[in-house]
DNA sequence: AAGGCGGTCAACCGCCGGGAT
DNA sequence: CATCCCGGCGGTTGACCGCCT
């Protein structure tokens, strides 16, 4: 058996907090500290869920706790770290201290999101609204794509349009230390590609359809990627950190190229690095999709 | 003065991973 | 090992407020 529910959801208070409330959690708060959420409501004296304590006293009554206006320097940080991370709300705010959560993620969607439709920028890809119509009809009336890359395995990456902002992707994730500097080839490979805008299709190396596997990257990439990866996601995560995209090296260069081999590759790497948040980061962010499949390469997500 | 409307934000909901039993 | 709950998270809701007509 597990453990007892928290509370008896049927004798509990919902809706704002009063300030007899708050006067209770503070007290409890303040002499017991914050452990146990539990029994938080019976021993302060609440009518209310364990839950809904933690949540008042994390976004209102916490110590330290900004209840000012975001400043500017605030305000540029949570749209470079939106523009790494996308919705990771928890995760921003650890980068503004004295900010929760929730009040980054209601700053974002009420002031931040219009802004940057205002100065005509897509608030979920960071990308000019101009460049993603371009890119969307682009693509909606590619003609056959001549060129064929005599490398398969960097064909997807030169396929698709090459997203605006890989640069900040990158640079932004090495300032803000969640990744360590990337190796010089990395450099390299976002150079090339960025400046490699002449669309070339896979599929038309042999006038067959795009694959799965055409997204995986080559055995050779993959190797060197997984050991600079895995090391860096252990220092950065604490075991945290994973690609997708190398996953299933065995696969990839196979030619295995249905969905459910691509799907396997992705679990297998998973369950190898131990974490997820990067392939639902890498998922979370289309200019990722649009970009190419070598982006989450250059930022070492290899395993 | 009153109703409509949009913006803001506290709070809730539902899901998930990890840990306790 | 299986079951179940806790804590944390992102998404969503709804109350409140100010502005406009």
């Amino acid at each position: 058996m597990g453990r007892p529910p928290c509370c008896d959801k049927a004798n509990v208070k919902k809706g704002p907090w009063t300030p007899e409330e708050d006067a209770k959690l503070l007290a409890y708060t303040s002499t017991h500290g914050t452990g146990n959420w539990t029994n938080v409501p019976q021993r302060a004296g609440l009518k209310r869920c364990g839950k809904s304590c933690r949540l008042r006293y994390t976004n209102y009554l916490r110590p330290n706790l900004k209840h000012e206006n975001f400043t500017q320097e605030e305000e540029d940080l949570i749209v470079t770290l939106h523009a790494m991370l996308g919705s990771r709300w928890s995760l921003i705010a650890n980068q503004l201290p004295g900010r929760t959560d929730n009040d980054v993620k209601n700053y974002w969607n009420t002031k931040l999101s219009k802004k940057l439709r205002q100065r005509g920028i897509d608030p979920i890809t960071h990308r000019p609204i101009a460049d993603l119509m371009h890119s969307i009809g682009a693509l909606a009336i590619r003609p056959p794509q001549p060129a064929p890359s005599p490398n398969g395995s960097s064909s997807a990456s030169s396929y698709l349009p090459a997203p605006a902002l890989p640069l900040v992707h990158d640079v932004a994730y090495h300032a803000a230390g969640i990744l360590p500097p990337p190796p010089p080839h990395q450099q390299q490979v976002v150079i090339a590609r960025v400046d490699a805008d002449a669309p070339a299709s896979p599929a038309a190396d042999h006038g067959q359809q795009l694959k799965w596997s055409d997204f995986l990257a080559d055995d050779a990439a993959a190797a060197f990627e997984a050991q600079y990866h895995h090391d860096a996601s252990v220092a950065a995560h604490g075991g945290g950190g994973g690609s997708i995209l190398a996953a299933g090296s065995s696969s990839a260069g196979g030619g295995d190229d249905d969905a459910a081999a691509f799907i396997d590759a992705i679990l297998d790497c998973d369950k190898e690095t131990g974490v997820d948040q990067l392939i639902a980061e890498l998922l979370a962010d289309p200019a990722y999709y649009a970009g190419s499949s070598s982006s989450s390469s250059e930022m070492g997500w290899g395993c």
